[in-house]
DNA sequence: TTCAAGGTGGGGAAAAGTGGGAAAAAGTGG
DNA sequence: CCACTTTTTCCCACTTTTCCCCACCTTGAA
């Protein structure tokens, strides 16, 4: 399932477009019909988190649909559960790929994410996540010293 | 499973491609069809992490799975462990071989390696390390007298 | 010295990425 | 319900990158 690797950077356009890179659309169309850039049928469709760490996070729909199987449980009327309810749609969204592949990103997203102009994307096997380049890269920096630690605890 | 042994130098070209020797390759083309140079078929796949050390490790699919495994464990909201989701896969890339039998290495991989012309890979076993040659021979100098004594401790 | 295998390099076709005009759809107000 | 405005999305064209394929070079063995 899914299996999406590797970074790419790609230009967001003024109409908000972000491109899938092919490489990782290839992955969650293996179940649709044509592996090409020209999709025909059923368009593809990618639900959109945003992150507490200031990122985007897009999942294809099988496995966002597992999540959304632990948030079923989560009860109407206990006050705790409600809340956690309302907080994570209040960041979903979901984005239809147009014929190009690419997704249409809403402004309430992109400034989320600090986007303008460009915009990394992470594959991180089973969802993708999404960057402001400049952000992500000091994130990087700033925690530098922490990997080995962090890695050798959980990897 | 792999069995990578010796060290070999070999050069990067223009467009960024690094040969895995011969014997290498054989290693891990047993489980398909063809041993030799020109392999039909599905191409096989390596994994690139960039090292902290400033190499880069080459992990064939089986042997990365293993520890993909760990990684999905990880929360998606629990902060250190998606820290180190962006991390470790801020710096993994997958490279397919071509059909001579090159992977094809990002700018960014190459330049976190500090490697241009050439490149030395050892076998370590179960994975490659990718060093850029001066760059390998200077830390092995400069470390050089803490061999005997961490060689000591742990073998 | 000839052959085979491994290694190196490059031209060119195909695919991927980018941007913008224009049609279509959706939203808004009278 | 209609007219107007805004947004979306489809399509096309251009640019860049990738990768497929072939040719050549080197080395070691017969």
């Amino acid at each position: 399932m899914a299996g999406f690797i590797g970074k790419e950077q790609h230009t967001v356009d003024d109409k908000g477009r972000l491109l899938i890179p092919a490489r990782f659309r290839r992955k969650f169309l293996q179940q649709h019909e044509d592996p090409g850039v020209g999709l025909q049928g059923r368009l593809p469709v990618l639900y959109v988190l945003k992150s507490d760490d200031g990122s985007l996070e897009l999942y294809e729909p099988s496995v966002w649909n597992e999540k959304e199987r632990q948030l079923l449980k989560l009860s109407d009327f206990n006050p705790d559960e409600r809340l956690l309810t309302t907080m994570i749609y209040a960041r979903l969204e979901q984005a239809d790929l147009d014929r190009s592949g690419r997704i249409a990103l809403s402004r309430d997203m992109l400034s989320h994410a600090g986007i303008e102009k460009d915009a990394v994307i992470i594959g991180a096997n089973v969802k993708m996540i999404v960057w402001e380049p400049l952000r992500l890269q000091r994130l990087l920096e700033e925690n530098a010293g922490r990997f080995s630690r962090l890695a050798s605890r959980y990897v």
